[in-house]
DNA sequence: TATTAAGTACACCGATCTGTTTACGTAACG
DNA sequence: CGTTACGTAAACAGATCGGTGTACTTAATA
């Protein structure tokens, strides 16, 4: 049956090769961007031969879609699945993103690729898309007047953290996370001030509408 | 002196040939990416002869500062030079961009370049900064309580609703500015109402700090 | 033992890119 | 006229990259 593990007759090869050339364009591709890294470059990470990679992947184009899918399988872990923390203590937590936390290989790849219609491209879209989705859940959780306008609203903040850490080689998650307070305040009825373990709303007030 | 201009001697050379090759980095670069556009199809743009262009410009490198330099001598021209709009207008008045506008090539540059040494990189940064004081200062006519913290957020806005509508290939501008006026109305005491939606906030409540 | 699956090592192809060089053209000016 | 400055056109150099082909190795299985 062979397995498929580094099991009975494998020395080396096996289950190894695949996950290692991920394993090393993760650290390459992030490191120093896809187009700057070659295949070669890759496989001597990877200590696999280019034969065996080629034989895995079809084409970089394949390895690069893989990488951006590998990466988080399940969105923003230590976020949303923190069912220790309220609604709002994981929405905020969204913007506590650990240093080493890579630095949103998706706009990255979006903006390298350029081209909109390649399967990394799309997978960022699906990616952002899926990030929005769950803010826009958990904003619902917190009671949040308009939970899509929330969520849409909390990951343009992310993303602009993002972005602009990039460029400014300077975290900006704090300041984002400044705003994403204050818009969740303002988007919960009766925002209890600080940390809500429970979030009755009041039925009457029409608080400030965020436009759009 | 041969003035740069047509001049002298030069039949059809001179102040043509460095503008054309700019004007055509300014459109490829930003349609195409840097690194997939090379100086042969730059040179065939501009009508220039590769000769001529590594006269004006030592290196596809210097070529790229020069194009993020003259991108926009003026920092956003439409918003800090409206005299006839209030501060707080002015503030919104970034959000509105007109959908021809290219896409933040400086972010574009800093994550295609992958060198925050790279020159381009540099000047990406030097601009940032310079729309966040822009926006600081702005601020700070508009009143702001801490036109600092205001100019940085709104910078970061900005930044995301870049990012995001080159990701999302959706203009997230309206959702940046939606937020900014949250923040702007929270970080002005007693906010006269402007043209804005509404922005009459409750009285009595103490404007949520933004927090750092 | 022979086969087969998997892998290595390495040369190689074709394309592309930055940048240079060569050969030539042309217009102003002495 | 000839020189000189400036330009073009195009070949070329050198490197890199994505991807393939070939020959060899190794180890489990029939």
């Amino acid at each position: 049956m062979t397995e498929f593990e580094k099991g009975p007759r494998g020395q080396r090869r096996g289950r190894g090769a695949r996950e290692r050339i991920v394993s090393a364009s993760q650290q390459l591709f992030r490191d120093q961007g896809i187009n700057r890294t070659g295949m070669n470059e890759v496989c001597a990470a990877a200590q696999v031969s280019k034969r065996t990679a080629y034989q895995h992947f079809a084409s970089k184009d394949e390895l690069v879609a893989e990488y951006l899918r590998r990466f988080d399988p399940d969105v923003m872990p230590g976020v949303f699945d923190r069912a220790d923390l309220s609604p709002r203590e994981r929405l905020l937590a969204a913007f506590a993103m650990p240093a080493s936390t890579p630095l949103c290989p998706y706009i990255a790849a979006a903006v390298e690729l350029h081209d909109p219609e390649h399967p990394a491209s799309q997978y960022a879209r699906d990616y952002k898309t899926a990030i929005a989705a769950r803010l826009t859940e958990t904003a619902r959780e917190a009671g949040a007047r308009n939970p899509e306008q929330l969520g849409e609203q909390l990951a343009l903040l992310i993303d602009g953290a993002a972005a602009r850490t990039r460029v400014l080689n300077h975290d900006s998650f704090p300041t984002a996370a400044a705003i994403a307070a204050v818009l969740i305040d303002n988007a919960i009825p009766a925002a209890p001030s600080e940390q809500s373990s429970d979030d009755r709303r009041a039925p009457g007030s029409a608080p400030v509408p965020i436009g759009g």
